[in-house]
DNA sequence: ACTTTAAATTTTAACGGTTGAATTCTAACA
DNA sequence: TGTTAGAATTCAACCGTTAAAATTTAAAGT
């Protein structure tokens, strides 16, 4: 690949003078520009990213760090960080945490190590002492979904407590008393703020949680069926169910028709997050939108604001979770 | 954040004797390695990738591009790739191409700008030529899905057209006769296959491919609806219905639904690739398993393998789908 | 004690760019 | 025509690391 020295031979002018062509910023006499960049075409020039970087301490894209790079909810988030940033002209490195400590910090590491000029988290299983830690760091740090005391200001967020209250309540609302809940693993912050707005939308109406109706899944489809059959097999009565997630809920939809039951007459079910899928589960099921596509593009804005001083960016850092109601609930006869 | 210089002079060793332990390669002494290891840890120093990459022309790090960063196939993809590479101590960086010629060509640009030491790519809108060209660079090239003349040794791939096959032999055997096809994006060299082999299918049975009943979807749930739509609105007969991706047989499992249809019986449906949800819709998709996160695994084998010197790899270069036979295909009565 | 040889360590020059300071041009002005 | 300000260009140091070659150190052999 030819380097920035051969193209100056060939142009010949100096060094400087090509990345200054390149850098597009300072000035440049029309003449010499054009020699360069003819030069540059010529030999088929392309800038080497990382040398760029090491000398000039920036590199033009943003780390992010997801738990999984399958899944709905983490498909949708990147996707919006990805085309928010890309429209700008930087780019994305994307790695994994898988929700374990030592993997997130790798994870975290590498995206450092690599310049990137800020990076985007979505971490679970690490301490807040440690992010505050690391925003210490020089690498400016985002996160998605997670609020780090202190540092509001680098975070976009869902109110997951208002998501969790407002799926209770409408269930609550249709005539439910007994309700079983299908919570997410509660090392998550997610989840647990899911779970205390379902308490307390129960307290609201005077109901008591019951622990005997309280399953902690995985949020996958497995969860889905493990909780219901629990519930099932507990021989409890209960005429809703209330997933912390769409997959779980997706899970237990066909874990119940498995199980002969008639939905949604049988069991009104609710889930959480909205993902594509969800209007394509039988009955269709009512969830709570998890606006996630539109939260990677407002953290992705937030960066095109702080660090790359893009003016005109508006800034939300919460976001509300809004009752999407299709079938999966009924009014309790 | 400390350089390997100021390391160096907290143990009193030179720059060199730094770099040895850090690759932990070559021979130094234990007492070296000790100070070197002690004054890393009291300067907190972390090796930056970025000048390790250019200095050494190698990163540790394989780029990969896929169309898009949602969507159930890509995400299996990506997951069964850094999966198996992280395992292997080597870190992955994600962009996109979007399906486009430019954006494809931006993003693998800037992977080989980056220094990657492979680069795995899942192309649509490029053209065979261009691929050809790319893989007398520098850097590495292998595909996913695309069978690239002459490349063979760089790609894996599926049998699409066998996958196509199987679908439509599943449906014929079932006594199905009036058969409509709702084909993908025909840019797409897995959509264009798998029509191939349903035309097979269709002729191994003597049965002629009917052009009424054939629709170009775009590979998303919409695509499912608006083609379902539109042969139902064709007034023509038709008692199954083969998608060529599930997304798209789920788009038109609720739109069916939604127009009165009771499935399975008025109308069997079969999809392609056997994502996560296609145990989820109502009835169970009957579908073509596309082995795609197992592919992800294969590709960054391949690299392991070649790139990495990896031994005991052994390698397969093409898959093949097979029938999973659920309950959104009947019997024709 | 004196080579010889191998191991450990250091020196030094890349890698491919960026950038502030220094220098050379150019053209306008007195 | 000689100055000179300002624009255009070049110089040279630097980014943080690797690695080939050179040097020092240590161990072994006679």
């Amino acid at each position: 690949m030819a380097t920035i020295y051969e193209v100056s031979k060939l142009a010949s002018v100096s060094l400087a003078t090509v990345s200054r062509v390149i850098n597009k910023n300072s000035r440049v006499s029309d003449k010499t520009r054009q020699k360069v960049l003819d030069a540059m075409a010529e030999l088929g020039y392309r800038p080497n990213s990382i040398a760029q970087s090491l000398a000039s301490n920036r590199s033009n894209s943003v780390g992010i760090l997801v738990s999984e790079l399958h899944g709905a909810f983490f498909g949708q988030m990147m996707a919006g960080i990805e085309a928010e940033l890309r429209a700008a002209g930087k780019h994305v490195i994307i790695t994994t945490g898988h929700s374990e400590e030592d993997k997130e910090k790798d994870g975290i590491e590498f995206l450092i190590s690599r310049n990137c000029d800020a990076i985007i988290l979505h971490v679970e299983a690490v301490s807040d002492a440690y992010l505050i830690d690391l925003c210490k760091g020089k690498t400016p740090v985002y996160f998605m979904s997670r609020l780090v005391e202190g540092l509001n200001g680098n975070c976009i967020s869902l109110d997951n407590e208002l998501g969790g209250y407002l799926a209770t309540q409408s269930v609550l609302e249709q005539g439910h008393s007994a309700i079983a809940y299908l919570a997410g693993p509660q090392f998550k912050a997610d989840s647990k703020d899911r779970l205390t707005g379902h308490k307390r939308a129960l307290a609201d109406h005077n109901l008591a949680f019951n622990d005997t109706l309280y399953f902690e899944g995985d949020f996958k489809e497995t969860g889905g069926s493990d909780g219901l059959k629990y519930f099932l097999e507990s021989k409890q009565n209960f005429s809703a169910l209330i997933c912390a997630n769409d997959e779980m809920a997706s899970g237990a939809i066909t874990y119940a028709r498995e199980q002969g039951l008639s939905l949604p007459k049988d069991l009104s079910i609710i889930g959480f997050d909205n993902i594509i899928f969800a209007r394509h589960t039988y009955p269709k099921l009512t969830t709570i939108d998890n606006p996630v596509n539109l939260m990677g593009h407002m953290a992705a804005k937030l960066v095109l604001k702080n660090i790359y001083k893009q003016k005109n960016m508006s800034i939300t850092h919460s976001f509300e979770p809004t009752l999407i109601t299709r079938d999966s609930v009924i009014c309790k006869t």
